[in-house]
DNA sequence: ATAAAAAACTAATATCCGTTAGTTTTGCGG
DNA sequence: CCGCAAAACTAACGGATATTAGTTTTTTAT
């Protein structure tokens, strides 16, 4: 009778979502089964209802703590006041930084967003939707302060998201390139094909 | 008792590995079940197997089918004699021109191969690893007859697949610019991110 | 030390899944 | 128009799944 070890700070609720990012990026959120992920923990599978409501809640919980790290983000920089040029890097790092520390989450949401059930499904789709369209406005400032060149913003936007989601193939070159390296080689790359 | 409709120059397993590849594409494999997709096709589930050997098999046809083209393509390509930047575009083309035409194809092959089953999934793992290498290849050759910059070439294939991969977003955004502009637009800032 | 609360366990249920067996219908070649 | 092969159908099976109910153990607080 192994009981869930809940780090410090962090409710037991968080393990099992932690290990269900794990279990689920490696696995896909349907072919995951209760029984592995409570395995993965040392439980059995109905113990894991002491701590939350349903398979589909952790992945509820998964998905909307990303979208609500990059909203809260993007809210903090929105507020600066500087150039769009430096709210691009910003954000790029930010991407770059979610993708290699919570990677799991990440690939996650990018990937198993669709399993979600209504109404979170539509709810997270709106939430992405909102959020892209808060950035095309920050490439839109930059084509009006004549910073960045006269390009269609939403393919911009496809560049950047692309790029950095492109992050997943990483882990299996990880070894031979520093991830500062990388980072700032891909910051360079993607704001050099959009500055004048 | 509706029949399979065959379509001219096609088995009924071709109409079902296409109705698959859709159903896949929207749900995932896992949680696409047979008689979900033998209702899109208008047939009861069982019918399915004087067709087909299993459900995995669907989903081996339409990967490796994938990967077949583009090593096919890649192979004519290595025929050639042009220098490193043409084979580059000439592949870029192909990525993307595969990602319109057959979207829902690739779109599995990139998502669900995890579901392969052995030996399989090894086997696929290894070709894209192979398809990869070759890719460096040429990069390779660029920068020894100095067209391309001195980059790390992982990190060049990292940024070409990702941005090519990146179609899959741009579904949403289809209405706003023709797919010939699309196409030109990522081939010159792949490219012109690359060359000196 | 003991009572209450938290969290584990066992056992069971209903549902869904891929697949098979056996049968009936369809449609084409002669 | 008949016969045969192809391909549909119905029915069922065994197994896995998420989840629930009820019980026991462990931890926490007094």
């Amino acid at each position: 009778m192994a009981k869930i070890k809940a780090a410090k700070n962090g409710t037991k609720k968080d393990v099992i979502t932690k290990k269900g990012a794990v279990l689920f990026r490696k696995k896909g959120f349907a072919a995951s089964s209760m029984r592995e992920l409570a395995d993965n923990i040392g439980v059995e599978a109905s113990s894991l209802y002491n701590h939350i409501g349903s398979k589909s809640e952790i992945l509820q919980s998964i998905c909307f703590k990303v979208a609500n790290d990059f909203n809260m983000h993007l809210n903090e920089v929105e507020k600066t006041e500087v150039n769009a040029v430096s709210k691009l890097e910003n954000l790029i790092r930010f991407h770059i930084h979610m993708m290699l520390d919570d990677y799991d989450e990440v690939y996650v949401a990018n990937h198993e967003w669709k399993q979600l059930e209504e109404p979170y499904l539509s709810n997270f789709l709106n939430q992405r939707k909102i959020y892209e369209g808060r950035l095309v406005e920050i490439i839109n400032d930059g084509i009006k302060s004549g910073e960045l060149k006269d390009i269609n913003p939403h393919v911009a936007i496809l560049i950047i998201l692309s790029a950095v989601r492109g992050l997943e193939f990483w882990q299996r070159h990880k070894k031979n390139v520093s991830t500062t390296d990388l980072e700032n080689d891909i910051v360079n790359h993607l704001l050099k094909g959009l500055t004048k």
